[in-house]
DNA sequence: TCTGGGGTCCTAGGACCC
DNA sequence: TCTGGGGTCCTAGGACCC
């Protein structure tokens, strides 16, 4: 078996596309929330040298002389497109871990001819018959290799979103054109310290001193030397873990002075956390609080507050009493805040709590409870977010989310499902 | 005026135990 | 002035990922 690792190029760009063919034609960037920075771009955009990460109130003149155009980011199309995506690679796949919301590595059995080469074919036509979406193919003996090889695939233009690191003759030359920034694992820090010392592609990193590396990232650098030896250390992780914790935070419009709008925020947020909850089937023992200023001034201020509750619930009252009674503690007059977030700690999982649900069940309040979570949480999914809601979230507030170049959730709205025109 | 959000893993160091 | 050895658990902080 042969490790892989699929993704769709320019995902979020690729998503609005699908929905709006006319976008392949033109320069496209999507922003991050809040209309923040970008994020994502297609190719015509990628050759126009708008780079990522750029403010979009730095670069909106020159985004408006090219003609580029632009789209808030839109998480409603963009994971139903991936959900979607993952479903046809599970069918083509021995194991497939989803990795994040664009790519996933899998196992494949090499065929008696060594050749992926159809079989890559097949999935890329596959995909992209079935969602327009164009998606690149890597291949290695292991997840550092197949993440090289992907980088391969989507650089080296005639390979044609493949490349098969296990059937090339010279992988020294391929690794040697690996910039040491591109190598999964190696954020920027590391790659500062790699080029101080000389190293500066991946071949190199392969071969110098694992002690050296070992003293400076410990054991997570010799697992990634050993990786680009063609040693595997990290093995395909097919269920999904059941998460620690679980976090909403977002920056608002405007920044926030009043106690009455923290509460709002804050309110929000721990409804979606508890939606979150439920839906993970998890239950939380400790929730956090958090509040900051704008980190890009100097006058930078965050503060944070932690209660741990009686019993742990993925009850939205319950977690709402605390989460609010907590922005109260943190909140100060005084501080132009940017920002907030709620995080669900000590998280337990449903059959750790089958005694606490043995309690539960005896007592018919709250049961009733559950249902009526049950019912609330139903209800969102079927009208969309917020149908049913708590009155303390506020209604239409001024601090909530930027989107000003919002697309049609045009895959889970029925009421904004593409008209096609004849 | 305006700069994303949500995670994981690892390590060092302190508190505490016998 | 001098003061053991070995262990666990927890937290904070740093690094990384997309």
């Amino acid at each position: 078996m042969t490790t892989v690792l699929i993704d769709g190029n320019n995902f979020y760009a690729s998503c609005e596309q699908a929905m709006d063919p006319a976008l392949r034609e033109r320069p496209l960037v999507i922003l991050s929330n809040n209309d923040g920075c970008v994020i994502a771009r297609n190719s015509k955009a990628k050759s126009l040298k708008i780079s990522m990460g750029q403010p979009l109130f730095k670069i909106r003149g020159t985004l408006e002389s090219l003609g580029v155009e632009i789209r808030s980011s839109n998480y409603a199309l963009y994971g139903d497109m991936s959900r979607r995506f993952m479903t046809l690679l599970k069918d083509h796949c021995e194991e497939l871990e989803i990795y994040s919301i664009d790519e996933a590595f899998a196992k494949v059995k090499r065929p008696a001819s060594k050749d992926l080469h159809l079989w890559a074919k097949n999935l890329r036509t596959l995909v992209y018959q079935s969602l327009g979406l164009p998606i690149a193919i890597g291949i290695g003996t292991n997840k550092t290799q197949a993440k090289i090889a992907n980088h391969l695939a989507k650089t080296i233009a005639h390979h044609a979103g493949l490349f098969d690191f296990e059937v090339v003759h010279n992988s020294e030359y391929w690794l040697e054109l690996i910039a040491i920034e591109n190598i999964w694992g190696i954020g920027p820090k590391l790659a500062h310290w790699c080029r101080m010392k000389g190293i500066k592609n991946a071949l190199q990193l392969r071969d110098m001193p694992s002690s050296q590396l070992k003293a400076k990232c410990g054991v997570v650098g010799l697992r990634l030397q050993s990786e680009l030896k063609g040693i595997s250390c990290l093995p395909i992780i097919t269920k999904q873990k059941k998460k620690k914790e679980t976090c909403v935070s977002k920056s608002f419009k405007h920044s926030i002075t009043s106690l009455n709008h923290l509460k709002q925020a804050i309110a929000t947020y721990t409804v979606l956390a508890s939606e979150k909850l439920r839906k993970q089937q998890q239950f939380a023992g400790t929730i956090t609080v958090f509040i900051r200023t704008s980190s890009f001034t100097p006058s930078f201020y965050s503060q944070s507050a932690t209660e741990r509750l009686n019993m742990h619930t993925n009850d939205t009252s319950i977690l709402l009493a605390t989460s609010l009674r907590l922005a109260e503690k943190v909140f100060q007059p005084n501080h132009l805040l940017r920002k907030a977030g709620v995080i669900m700690q000590d998280l337990i999982n449903n059959d750790y709590l089958q005694l606490h649900l043995l309690q539960k069940y005896s007592c018919e309040k709250e049961s009733r409870r559950e249902r009526l979570m049950q019912t609330i949480d139903k209800l969102n999914k079927r009208y969309g977010r917020n149908t049913v809601t708590w009155a303390t979230c506020g209604l239409n507030p001024k601090w909530s989310m930027r989107r000003d170049y919002l697309s049609a959730a045009a895959t889970t709205q029925l009421t904004q499902i593409p008209i096609a025109k004849a």
